[in-house]
Formats: structure tokens, sequence, C-alpha cells
DNA sequence: TATAAGCCTTCCCCTAAGGGTAAAGTCAAT
DNA sequence: ATTGACTTTACCCTTAGGGGAAGGCTTATA
């Protein structure tokens, strides 16, 4: 099928499609007279399975990864748990440092008064004040 | 002072001070004749605020709005607690995505033995098994 | 058969917030 | 006068594509 096609099947746009093409990602065959892109099941498969990926938000390079796992059908289920792992712990230090960053607006927001007058902490603290 | 004192007083690289001079977040005077940018004391004042707003992950955007607000010491409270309020809801909103991500990773990671065995579960998710 | 619609191709510029590096001008001290 | 440290502009790089132009292909219809 052609790539307007498989992106539908696959949920992505043509545009992504294309780019994972053009990144090695997920190759086409290409019918070499027209220069057209041709996707098999198979393809499409490996388009979703990106997808999916992404919205995990595993970046291009885990999705190569996880690509090779998952064509892998012989490989340990120890080193796609790793990867996995592994964007756990990144996921759960943005967590505390979002989580932080959050506690310490709120703080701020509470401490200021919000009305007509100029006096605000928030300001007072980005400006440096240690108090 | 020149940039690269500026640029140690305010803990920020050259070159990002360089940028926001760039983009017109913080300009410095320039000395016509060599064309060296020409930081006071006020200048660095405002880099540091940009520095702290940016650790609290406001936008350049938002900086340049808090830098506004920092400016006019006569705005209302009320103006700033609305940028921090925002931010705030920003953070909590990719604190839930997040949060969600890491529960579902960390479910799928679970289920997977992690062994030699070529069987995982969190393969099968990302290729679309509903199970 | 002509032609128009709708698909496909490559190519280039755009995003946020700078980092890296190169070539060239400037400043301070020797 | 020269050396070394500092500064300038300018260009390319990063993520993961989005937007759109210009031109080729295909299919349906008049």
């Amino acid at each position: 099928m052609k790539i307007g096609q498989a992106a539908k099947k696959s949920g992505l746009t043509t545009k992504t499609v294309r780019y994972y093409a053009n990144i090695g990602l997920v190759n086409p065959e290409v019918d070499p007279s027209t220069g057209y892109r041709k996707y098999k099941q198979a393809d499409v498969a490996k388009l979703q399975f990106v997808g999916t990926a992404r919205k995990f938000d595993f970046s291009i390079e885990d999705c190569r990864e996880l690509l090779g796992l998952y064509e892998d059908k012989q490989r340990p289920s120890r080193d796609v748990k790793n990867v996995a792992l592994k964007k756990i712990r990144d996921i759960e230090s943005r967590l505390l440092e979002l989580q932080s960053l959050k506690d310490e607006l709120l703080s701020l927001a509470n401490a200021c008064d919000g009305d007509d007058r100029p006096n605000c902490p928030i300001i007072d603290r980005l400006a440096g004040s240690t108090t």
C-alpha cells in the first residue's frame, strides 16, 4: 500500500511516516520507477509499534532499540525490561523535579496576596531574595 | 562591565547572556566603537532574575512577561500570581501525564520476568496487544 | 483524449533554548 | 610589538517532526 494508507492504518501522519523512512527507522520498499514508498502489513505493524512506544515517551533512538528487540523473537525478555526500567527511572527523576518545582511555586503563590497591591513575594523570590 | 563578568555574576554562560541580548530580553548598552556589550548592575540583576525564573521552568516568553512585571514596581501582585498559577497548572498536568505513564510502564515491567526467556508483555503491549 | 482532483515525491524553512566552533577584532600586560 | 585572554558575528547542531512549495503520478470523469 502507499504511504497515505499506511499512515492511516498506523494512526500516524504521512509526514511522520516519511520521517521514519528517512531516518531508517521503518524502511519500506521503494518502487524505482515512481519513487513511491510501498508499505507491507509488517511495516504497518512496526509503525504502530513505534507510535505506541512514542506515546510511552520513548525517544526515537529508544524506539530503534525496541524495534530491534521486537523483531528478534528470541531475545531475552531481560533486555526489554532493562529498557523499560531505565525509562521508568528517567520518568521518576523528572517527576521529582517537577514535584519540587510545583511545591515551591505553590508556596510562593500562596504567599502572594494576588490583589491590587504591588507587594509580591513571587517577584521577590525570582529577584533572588533569600527570605 | 563586559559580558564575561556579567555572565559570571549572574551564573549564566556568555552564550546565554548573548542570546538574551539578541532576542531583546536583557539589552545592554553597546560601545559603538568596539561593538562590546556593556552591562550595568541593573542588567546583571535582570540576568539573575531570568536565570532563576528559568530554573522554575518558565519559558523565555514567560520570562519576558515576568521581567516586565519585575520592572513595573506598581503592577498589581495579581498579575504576577496569575502567571505563577498558570505555570502551576501546566506543571500539574505534566505531572499527571508522567505519573500515569510511569504507572503503566511499571505494571508492564512488573509483569515481565526479565530473564533469559523471550516472552515479554512489554513488547506485546507496544505491539498493540490489548490484553 | 484531455484535464482536474487527489495522491505522491523532494526540498527548504520553522520550532526552544541555547551549545560548539571558527575567523577576526580588542584589550591588557609584558 | 607580541602574546594571551576576551569579545564579536556567523554558521551548523540538537528533538521530532509540521507547513508549504514545486513538480510528478494516478484515477475518474467529461
